[in-house]
DNA sequence: CCGTATCCCCTCCGATACTG
DNA sequence: CAGTATCGGAGGGGATACGG
C-alpha cells in the first residue's frame, strides 16, 4: 500500500488515480469525508463520536492524510481548551460531487439483482473470434 | 477491511459507496479495470505480463472478486492449452467513465502547487464565526 | 496455459496509556 | 479537549510450489 506498484502505465492518468486511492481507500476516510460533508465544519473528538469505532489515534492519521492531500483544513483556535475546527477544502467538495456519482452508480447496478452465481461463460468450441491463438 | 465500520451513517449512500470501495480500495484491482477497458478482452498471463508484478495468486483472486462484483466476465474456452478471457461488464465501463472523472480531479489538483506544508490556519482570538461553542 | 495451496512478512488498525 | 507513543493482533499481499 506504501507505494504505486507500476508506475509505468500506459494511459498515466490512473496513476494519480491510484495514489488518491490510496489514501481514500483506507479505512474510515470516507466516512471521516463524509461527516465533513455534512456538517461543513467539526471538531475532533465531536468527529470522533460520530464516527463511533475509530481511536484517536486513526482518526488524526486520517485527518493528517487528507491534509497533506489537500482535502481537509485543520483551525487551531489558540484558547484553553483548546479548540480545533476541521472542514473540507473546495476541491475535496468536487470530490464529494463524483462519490455521490458513485454512490449513484452503486445503486443502480446494485438493487436489482442479487449478483450471485458467477457461473463464467464457456464458450463452445465454435468460438465467434479467435484474436489470439496459443503461443 | 472486511466490515463495514459503522453502517448507520446519516445519509445511507455512503455504506453502498464503501461496500465498493473496499473492492476497488485493494490493490491491483484499479489497474486491473484500467488494463481491461483498454484492452477489452485479455488473457490471464497477458494481463499478468501486464501489470508486472503482480502474482498468478493475487491477481486471481482481485478478478475473482471484480466478478463477483459484475464487474467482469470471464469466458473459458475449452481447449488445450486452456484460454480464459477476460473483459468488463457494461457497468464497469460506466465505472470508468466515474474512474476517468477521478482522474481529471486529481490532474486538475495536483499538478499546480507541490501541495507540502499543511500548516494548519491558526486563528486570532477574535474568531469570525464560532458556529460551536465550547461544550 | 490457468489457476490453487501454502507460508511468511509486513502493514494497518485498534486498545491503552500518557502529554499539552 | 486534542492529540502522540507504544504495543499486539489480524489480515492482505508476495513468493514459491504444485495441480488441471
Amino acid at each position: 500500500m506504501s507505494e504505486t506498484p507500476s508506475t509505468e502505465v500506459k494511459h498515466g492518468a490512473t496513476c494519480a488515480v491510484i495514489d488518491i486511492w490510496e489514501v481514500l481507500g483506507k479505512r474510515w476516510s470516507l466516512l471521516i469525508i463524509k461527516n465533513l460533508s455534512t456538517k461543513e465544519t467539526i471538531r475532533f473528538n465531536e468527529l470522533k463520536r460520530a464516527l463511533s469505532g475509530i481511536s484517536s489515534t486513526v482518526l488524526s492519521e486520517r485527518l493528517l492524510e487528507l491534509e497533506r492531500e489537500g482535502l481537509v483544513t485543520k483551525k487551531i483556535y489558540p484558547e484553553v481548551p483548546p479548540r480545533v475546527e476541521y472542514s473540507l477544502t473546495a476541491q475535496a467538495k468536487e470530490l464529494e460531487v463524483i462519490i455521490k456519482e458513485l454512490a449513484r452508480w452503486v445503486g443502480r447496478w446494485k438493487r436489482p439483482q442479487s449478483v450471485a452465481a458467477p457461473a463464467a461463460t464457456v464458450a463452445k468450441k465454435e468460438e465467434q473470434s479467435s484474436t489470439t491463438t496459443a503461443s
